[in-house]
DNA sequence: TATTTGATACGAAATTAATCGTAGTACAGA
DNA sequence: TCTGTACTACGATTAATTTCGTATCAAATA
């Protein structure tokens, strides 16, 4: 069962990169980090994420004063049905066309290519293994 | 110059889709083609449609009674941007983190794989003559 | 104790997206 | 010519998102 459908918005996501990022943490504290890379005002996060709460996808509990929140839902998870959505909306389904497409036109360094190479090695080389 | 923004909504990208698909259509075409995945009423379509001509998305001329639209932004570099987008709000900005969580959870044929992977091997081949 | 500081709750405005109804227009065919 | 059909234009509504101001409360401190 899920928690909810995973279908952040654009300002709840900013929140979720940051508790993601250093875990559970105070309005204050994603307000600041949020503030880094543009303009928003504490109530503003401190709204967004007591929607999120209602929604389901963060807890909560009060240390003395404040609220300490926490991401319910998982980072991982989450992004795959990002991916997921992305790829049908934009690729018709086929995720090798939008990887081909993301290669073609972004840089990743010599490094991360060959990374890349060896996951896609591993999953022929399971497959193989799976047909045997 | 670029025409405008490039940030269709997601009733926008169903149409472009369309367009980018199909060619230069009328909106009842297009309609047609949206109502086979889900239900929407031809004026929808063509508010959404008329929109997107005054956003300087599309274009369109009159064919006798009706018109026929075309699209002003290219498929391959309004995409380009999106993932880019994407790559930068959920990644960080890392597009072969992205395309690792891609692959690692979508199921792509061999031949797809393979694909991947030449395409990889000509990228790396490239790099190597550029340092040369 | 009175004041200041920093937190939460809540309401409400502003924006944007998506949807559709209605009215008007023009051509085709009876 | 009259009528029906298919199209466009436009306004209005609804819902969701984002934003922030104001009120309130509690703890720390002067």
């Amino acid at each position: 069962m899920r928690p909810q459908k995973i279908k952040p918005t654009e300002a709840e996501l900013e929140i979720l990169q940051v508790l993601w990022t250093y875990g559970p943490s105070t309005v204050r504290f994603v307000n600041d980090k949020l503030k880094s890379e543009r303009n928003v005002g504490y109530t503003t996060s401190l709204k967004v994420m007591q929607i999120m709460t209602e929604k389901g996808m963060l807890d909560r509990y009060k240390d003395s004063r404040t609220h300490i929140y926490s991401t319910l839902i998982e980072e991982k998870e989450t992004k795959n049905h990002m991916i997921d959505k992305f790829v049908t909306s934009l690729f018709g389904g086929s995720a090798s066309g939008m990887v081909l497409q993301a290669l073609g036109n972004q840089k990743c360094s010599i490094e991360e290519l060959d990374q890349i190479k060896k996951l896609i090695e591993s999953i022929e080389k399971q497959e193989n293994h799976e047909l045997k």
